[in-house]
DNA sequence: TGGAAGCACTTTACCGGTTAAGTGTCAACT
DNA sequence: AGTTGACACTTAACCGGTAAAGTGCTTCCA
């Protein structure tokens, strides 16, 4: 079966193929009959522009990417990137832009792979994610001036645009429940140090927890399980545990509620656990977990329609989206009365 | 920055873009000088062809593609995908073939996709997931003569090459586990029906049953963890429940894991659980799970080895991957003596 | 010493689109 | 009646590669 092409059409419609692309592209010049016909032909034969030639013609590769550069061991896990590269999709899909995914090893190869993508002209743009402090792949990006949606914060993103949910009044929700609660000392368990979100979150933490006289204590995780786990079971067994935790994600909040109930912990009855990003995940343990919600699709798709205007040359601002959602469930409650 | 051609190359050595052509790619008809030189220049100035042009000159998109059309709610849960597009990408990046990932509504949007992806030359191929029975993707892609490989079952691929686990062996695998631990009541619960190694892992799991002489069970899931909750709880409260459940995944392993300890039985004293697929959740629960692993990231390269191959003319036969290994843990053990 | 062969290139054309510039025809206007 | 201009196209060139066919020079051999 040969793919169609524009000759195709013009010799069957009796015209050259620069009036068939005329009529196909709704250029004037040609008459209504014609184009009525061209397009019936097209239709007919089940005529699309050839992705390489239109490429080749008009500079744009009608693709973006996006690099993922955690360990495969990590990735999946957190429901996180299919969510938000379902989002994604939703909004290229209509533009018939497609989405270049790859996971790299480490960030080194991530930027080789931005060169390279750039040098080849294979994407018109890319979704950065997982920014970190110093990270260097804005500068490389922004020398490439390949157009770059930074997604999920706005701090290190230099001038290159981004979407981000608002950390800090997530975490300042979270610590005002648990102090309601009547919680007095309060731990979070932290995910990569290096991320910017990462800081911020502790930043936001330490600052809600002193400013409403309370103790924030965090400990360091990387959003293993172990590390959930390790963490967990450093703070409980600390002089002073907690009587609240709060976890960076799903996992370390699960891992942690877990071993927290293999050490007699009850929950909420002795422990408060509060996990971040709301996966089915969080209602599989018993009680299930209260939880930080936020509508990840959405963000993928904002990504998206942000980056498809940052590529036609439209300035776009940051967007900051809808406020996290505390859901209540049934792993926070109120505090122990103080010992002794 | 603008982006060099093989003309700036040309200009710079005093050629033509043939010749330098040439040059780049060992094509005989230039001198080893030229050739040095020629790279050098494409070194020095960071020369990368252009995909779209030579896409277009060569007719190959250097792109495969692949769909999942799972609703983005159960995306993500489970890391195999992420794996799997992992492993795929370790083979396809040394070749300098990008992935194209697209998350679909449903089957009939993955198909238009396809039929998008063929008429715009956007892919070489297409890795082919979760077969179905009674697939209709596997006809349209034979229709269009769009190299396809099928991941996951060798049935139902038609004359579609394929990559696959022995899923009959597995089963037996398992069954033969717990057959040996005094088992006599097997339950298992399923994946989705619809799909081929569901229906294949349900026939050799009633088969290895009835051929031990033991008594096997299926419960229909879905892969969520609700429907994991729902069969165990159902399982467990029939008049003869079963002292052994085998879950298609691990998601469901896990709801059902903690759904049997919250209903009063003790694992692997009361019953037994074994999961599908060995991520890191199945050491979530306590007592960890016993759990069938398999190497999900050589799956992939495999696949993409041979989807390579495929496309480029070389009549690739099925593989069969190397087979299911069951990880014991605490989760399965001799089962409870028969009550009265 | 003339012809063939081989080398190291160049010329030309093509892939399938888009687009600037050119052309023939007809109607309207002066 | 001749110019003007609009219309509906066509011609030609371009995007950046690849590749078949052609060219000029040297070398080798009979």
């Amino acid at each position: 079966m040969r793919r169609p092409t524009i000759t195709d059409i013009a010799r069957r419609a009796g015209l050259t193929k620069t009036a068939v692309s005329f009529a196909l592209n709704g250029q004037p010049g040609v008459s209504e009959d014609t184009r009525r016909r061209v397009l019936d032909i097209a239709q007919e034969i089940g005529w699309q522009p050839h992705s390489a030639a239109r490429a080749l013609s008009d500079g744009r590769a009608n693709a973006f990417g996006l690099v993922i550069d955690r360990p495969a061991r990590m990735l999946g896990v957190e429901p996180f990137f299919m969510q938000l590269i379902a989002g994604i999709q939703g909004e290229l899909a209509d533009a018939h832009i497609s989405l270049l995914f790859t996971v790299a090893q480490d960030q080194d190869a991530e930027i080789e792979l931005y060169r390279s993508w750039w040098a080849q002209r294979r994407v018109d743009g890319v979704f950065l994610v997982n920014l970190q402090v110093d990270d260097r792949r804005v500068d490389v990006l922004a020398e490439l001036r390949l157009p770059t949606l930074v997604i999920g914060s706005a701090e290190g993103a230099g001038d290159l645009p981004a979407v981000w949910f608002d950390e800090d009044a997530a975490v300042r929700t979270v610590v005002e429940h648990l102090v309601a609660l009547g919680h007095r000392r309060i731990a979070r368990v932290t995910g990569i140090p290096g991320l910017w979100h990462t800081k911020l979150r502790t930043d936001a933490f330490l600052d809600a927890a002193s400013g409403l006289g309370v103790t924030g204590v965090c400990a360091e995780g990387d959003y293993t399980q172990d590390s959930g786990v390790r963490a967990t079971r450093e703070l409980l067994e600390s002089a002073q545990p907690p009587t609240a935790i709060v976890y960076d994600n799903d996992i370390m909040a699960i891992s942690g509620a877990l071993t927290a109930q293999r050490m007699g912990r009850r929950l909420p009855a002795d422990l408060s656990i509060v996990a971040w990003d709301d996966s089915p995940l969080c209602e599989l343990v018993h009680p299930a977990l209260t939880a930080l919600h936020r509508d990840i699709g959405a963000h993928g798709a904002h990504a998206a329609r942000r980056l498809m205007d940052a590529e036609r040359g439209v300035t776009v601002g940051g967007l900051e989206e809808a406020p996290y959602l505390l859901v209540r469930r049934g792993s926070t409650g109120p505090a122990p009365a103080p010992a002794g």
